[in-house]
DNA sequence: GTAATTGCAAAGCTTTTGCAATTTA
DNA sequence: TAAATTGCAAAAGCTTTGCAATTAC
């Protein structure tokens, strides 16, 4: 596995490819959302890079989702209810979140397939299975 | 197919039965929506009962459709971005929404049968299939 | 130097809530 | 009359935007 730093100028560079700048806040986002691979709102990245500089602003971070989102480098959920989360798109899966306790599964990216196919045949509609989450109850609240 | 009249008041019967009160604009935004017969949003559904009576609000539609929501005659999905559309739970389905133009197509409900079983094996997920929608493209965009 | 980006403040959009006044049962 | 509901205004939660100042190239 390359270092997190590596993967974060590979990212950096592709943003400079596009004739956008690197700057201190987009590197520093990019290597909070690296290090931290998870869901992650906007928000909550926001304050993970602001415990070490407190003077990047969150809008900042939702314009540099909006920058990564354009190159394919992040995508984002939206969780029903709630804020969006976003995620590397080479850990790109569809979600399942549950209704009772905000906790996000990830579902292997081929569960959908069969609807997919479905779909298709039936209607004409392209799926696109990770833009939005399952919604259910987890295995602890159906439990509950 | 009975009238719509009666099918209103069939509704507020129920929310008699569970000791709420029958007003008028209960009666005017469940006669608004079995009339549409569509996907609303509550803005949507607050214009259309505005059209006669100004004088009932956006947050009284909203608190009407949660207390028909506890009831169990609409429901509401998230259709991504955007607000919320609600419907009658009578008429309970699977969305899919085109992210390119909007579109809702409603899919059977029984086509995330498999999915759900998988999902229910696999993590002890429960689906509730119908509280999210399905997101891609429709024919037309897919065509486009 | 020029264009992109930032920080901040403010606004936007959807939804919820507090409360006094009104209405239902 | 007691409890539920309404209309209004305000707030809340998430996200976007305008703008002057800063920074990368």
């Amino acid at each position: 596995m390359r270092s997190v730093d590596h993967r974060v100028e590979e990212i950096l560079d592709r943003i400079r490819q596009r004739g956008g700048r690197v700057t201190a806040p987009r590197r520093l986002i990019v290597a909070a959302m690296l290090r931290a691979d998870e869901h992650l709102t906007a928000e909550r990245l926001a304050a993970i890079v602001q415990e070490e500089h407190p003077e990047v602003h969150l809008s900042t971070v939702y314009r540099c989702l909006e920058t990564l989102a354009e190159l394919g480098v992040v995508t984002h959920v939206h969780l029903g209810h709630g804020p969006a989360v976003y995620h590397l798109a080479a850990h790109d899966h569809t979600h399942a979140v549950c209704e009772s306790c905000g906790q996000v599964t990830e579902v292997p990216d081929d569960l959908l397939e069969e609807v997919r196919a479905r779909l298709a045949a039936a209607t004409g509609f392209t799926l696109d299975g990770r833009h939005f989450a399952l919604v259910g109850q987890c295995r602890r609240c159906t439990a509950a």
